[in-house]
DNA sequence: GTCAAAAAGTGACTGCGGTCATATTCGGGA
DNA sequence: TCCCGAATATGACCGCAGTCACTTTTTGAC
């Protein structure tokens, strides 16, 4: 169907306008009668593209786990699961620091919708599988201590990565900050996956 | 001024009152004017005490957490630091399952407005900073690896216990099943905040 | 090319959260 | 007891998100 082409281009239309409004008025300054004008339709046609005006946030946090699940093929060749998954924290965190003021309602956005929207599957939990996966190779590697699933520790990494992203977002640190934050964090949680290569390790 | 307890009763009836309007049709199903009605006042005056329809989530919380805070001084005879840790989040899960419909939408609120309301100091902010004081002095004691602080140690703890109520809240688990969940990854955790104890604790 | 059914587009309309100018009540100083 | 300024209450009003009955366009079977 070359329906389903258009409609993809004009999802994406509405998705560009919606972002180049929010960076210039602020999100909650926008309506949605602006953004369809500025697009050249009716303000009910967004609503067959969006359900909602938050869902434009959505869509933009779900590009960036995508984009940045992307790039962590790019470290698949790594050995070491620790480093894997510094990277792609870092990659991510430097992906909402792309849009600094919308990140905050991105994150959110994110949280609320995966807290009471009744959908299938939320961001966050899409996020946590992806991953259990990692770890889960990583525990065949002996990466991992044995006694602990691929669950829980994607659990506990995923909580302590989200909410460092809330502090961020609601604070005035910088990029640079956070992932150091993070980084330190990271750091304690590690001892308690994978304690014998700290033993060996940098610390003291 | 008698005038401010008034102002506290009246604050009070708006809560219940509300309170008992979410449980019967859901927050969304109860419109303000609803609200009043039930108290007897009119719509604006509801805004004299409660800054937005959300606020009274946000008051929900607010109890909670003092409670609990309440509560916690029981246990200020401990000794172990992870007990009282431990003590204090059982305390909290029965808390938000007095409320089970209403937990999911407090929990978003309280995300919500950590990371969008610009106040002083969030909800989420205040929690941190009473964990810290516990930690702080479990770690004078010895109960926690000398060169972490207190502050990310915090953070860690509360990332995994905010990840949880999040997955709890959006999905259909029971909230045995919760704590349970919290507990093995508290104990994950735990590892990288003080190994030693583990070591000749009760794992194998 | 024709036509019917489905898909997509439309904008007037509704309902509700939140505001604000005005009215009412209170409290305490004289 | 009277009066005035401050605190509180009021409800008509506004703006906007989201809906829906209707129109227009597209599609593909014949």
């Amino acid at each position: 169907m070359l329906r389903n082409i258009r409609k993809e281009e004009l999802k994406e239309q509405i998705f560009l306008q919606s972002m180049a409004l929010f960076q210039e008025k602020g999100f909650d300054n926008v309506t949605v009668e602006e953004i369809t004008r500025a697009c050249g339709i009716a303000k009910g046609t967004f609503y067959n593209y969006f359900p909602k005006k938050e869902a434009i946030l959505l869509h933009l946090g779900m590009l960036q786990m995508e984009s940045a699940k992307e790039s962590l093929k790019r470290y698949d060749n790594l050995e070491s699961l620790k480093e894997k998954l510094n990277f792609l924290f870092q990659d991510l965190f430097a992906r909402f620091s792309i849009y600094p003021d919308l990140a905050r309602l991105t994150i959110a956005e994110m949280m609320r919708s995966s807290l009471l929207i009744q959908a299938e599957l939320s961001m966050v939990e899409l996020f946590q599988s992806e991953l259990e996966v990692l770890i889960e190779a990583g525990k065949k590697k002996g990466q991992v201590l044995e006694q602990l699933t691929a669950s829980d520790v994607a659990a506990v990494v995923a909580g302590v990565y989200f909410y460092c992203l809330m502090v961020w977002a609601s604070s005035d640190m910088g990029a640079d900050e956070m992932r150091a934050t993070f980084e330190r964090r990271f750091e304690v949680v590690w001892g308690g996956i994978c304690p014998k290569l700290d033993v060996g390790g940098e610390r003291a």
